[in-house]
DNA sequence: TTGACATATTCCTATATGGGAATATATTAA
DNA sequence: TTAATATATTCCCATATAGGAATATGTCAA
């Protein structure tokens, strides 16, 4: 068997670089694919290739505007992977804090 | 050019479905690969095989003991992954705030 | 040393890319 | 209609799987 399709999740979607670099540059606000494309410094058919995958996921939406395609993103697509994250969140948390703790005691060992 | 190599991110690495499984479980306490074999219900050479990937870009560590190998989950790895989706929690939050505008304004009509 | 147990690695194969190049489709303007 | 603009799709290819099967490696017990 193959890896999953980048179309079978966001988690699988959000793996290639180029496109959460496309989603944050969406996140400001609407875009056609030549301000995309503009923006990535990418071929065009990359961008409408990539943009499929996404919308193929729901992590984006399209509309039809004379010979333009917008999209946005669809933020609430995201939050799986945020929740997903979230549930390790006690753990990193908990590790941050005895780093801390070493360091400080580094920093004034006991005399 | 192929899709990213599985160990090049945090990324890549948890798209894999059974990866998340296996973080999951280990998110718990740190366990022996045949306890994982055991929960999972994974082939063991697969269970390897993922915590090699899983290893590879720091989202887990090992330590021998005796025969075992005990593997426990590296949290502040997947911090990357839950910053990235944090920068679009303002857009979503502001998403489902209209759909409930939208639910209440439905509920009750003006009169 | 030998055998048993625990884990890792190798080999194989079907499948899914992502990019480049070329082309198709859709929409508007002249 | 024809041309121009905007975007999508197709074709090709090198590459990276993930799982199954077989095997190798490492460690402990007798």
């Amino acid at each position: 068997m193959a890896r999953a399709a980048t179309t079978s999740d966001a988690f699988n979607a959000v793996a290639e670089p180029r496109r959460r670099d496309i989603l944050n540059y969406l996140a400001m606000q609407e875009r056609s694919v030549s301000e995309i494309v503009d923006a990535m410094e990418m071929e065009q058919p990359s961008v409408s290739k990539h943009l499929k995958v996404l919308q193929g996921v729901g992590l984006v939406e399209v509309r039809r505007e004379g010979r333009q395609m917008l999209y946005k993103v669809n933020a609430i697509a995201i939050r799986p992977l945020h929740e997903w994250a979230s549930t390790f969140e006690r753990l990193w948390k908990h590790q941050l804090l005895r780093i801390k703790e070493r360091a400080e005691a580094n920093a004034a060992p006991k005399q």
